[in-house]
DNA sequence: ACCTGAACACCGTTCAAGT
DNA sequence: ACCTGAACACCGTTCAAGT
């Protein structure tokens, strides 16, 4: 089960009117595999296998493994909605920066590249962010303190993202524990204020979109000049 | 001269006192390795080679690639300078996100398993965050407003660090370009907000420590209840 | 033009063999 | 106990060959 060989397939052009193969075909099965199985079971061998084909057919309609990655990225980027341009600026920016978490949150796997590809993605990036920009301007802020609002932000929520990630499998590392249980392990007198602050918590913490908004909040209200 | 090979050691323990490999000094040669030529190039065998023995030789020291990985990251989290107790709090909280983002760049190839190795490092991490949140203390917060501060501060820094890290050589993606030149491919109306934004900025936007630093300022504001 | 399959130069890791 | 080297099961990619 885990070998799906490719059919046996005669070389040579194909002889139907649609192609086997096209570049957006490849990108879906990649993107499948990928939000399946994780970042690490994408191989051109097994993505080949996943579309019947052979594994060099692929390099037909992409150049290399990483105009694979970059066409995910891509396409992930391509799906953010589009922000309404009415509204407070502030509830403007909020709803941007929800969108942008949850575009980079659809695919936990694909999070790392969305993040780090930027070079792939800028085009992207650009056009995404045009939104932002323009609730900034609503805001009254001058051109230089849009862009640190705006970077700040996106710095921000690449952040989190990545933070929410799934691990790469490293078998090396030792499991993900929630900070309660390794706390436990350091000695009560290393950590003082951070103890102070979990027992103030009283066992539960703001958590998941409750988080991220107050985050959120944080970054709104500093943004506002004094 | 690409492939310095091992010399032939006779195998069986050494005779020597000292012995040919430590953990120490395999983390040592791997750290080198990985700053001098990137993260691709940390393989066992050029590890190995590095160290002039045989590739199998690392399994008896370390159980995986993984550990070494963690290991390099757990050796940078140590190079944390202590911050000081004392001044004002946004004065500690700034040194504090300075010191971090010196940390995290210190070895820009690694920058993606700083970030990311969250879970390698997480004892690491809840050590360093102990200044962090004894500053936080000092701003008069709550127990939830310091969790969200430092995570505010934490995720943001980590975004930040991660933009700056040198991308993986992709082959296939296109080359970082400075977003001015992105910008005149994308049409003119497409994005009218940042075109206003960066006419405004004269040529000349906040870079570098002067962009950190106004990041930084919005969140110290922001953090302060109204 | 498009698909195939052998081949090359790498990987991480297991395992039996040396001392 | 510690180091070695062959071997296994993978990689991405090149290239000649098919139609």
């Amino acid at each position: 089960m885990a070998n799906e060989r490719p059919v046996t397939r005669r070389p040579g052009r194909p002889r139907a009117e649609r192609p086997v193969l096209t570049r957006p075909a490849i990108l879906e099965a990649a993107l499948a595999l990928v939000d399946e199985e994780g970042m690490e079971a994408l191989s051109m061998r097994r993505l080949a296998a996943r579309l019947r084909v052979d594994a060099m057919s692929i390099y037909h309609h992409l150049p290399n493994k990483a105009a694979i990655v970059s066409g995910l990225v891509e396409a992930v980027f391509a799906t953010m909605p589009p922000t309404p341009a009415e509204g407070p600026w502030p509830d403007r920016v909020r709803a941007w920066a929800r969108d942008y978490r949850d575009l980079a949150l659809a695919h936990p796997h694909l999070v790392l590249q969305i993040v780090t590809d930027s070079a792939a993605a800028s085009e992207a990036t650009i056009l995404i962010s045009e939104p932002l920009y323009a609730a900034l301007e609503d805001a009254g802020l001058t051109a230089p303190q849009i862009v640190v609002a705006a970077g700040t932000l996106v710095d921000f929520v690449n952040g989190y993202a990545l933070a929410l990630s799934p691990p790469a499998a490293d078998a090396g590392a030792p499991e993900a524990d929630p900070m309660g249980q390794r706390l436990a392990a350091l000695g009560p007198d290393q950590v003082p204020a951070i103890r102070r602050v979990q027992a103030g918590l009283g066992g539960q913490s703001p958590s998941g979109a409750d988080y991220f908004d107050a985050c959120l909040d944080i970054i709104i209200r500093g943004v506002t000049p004094p």
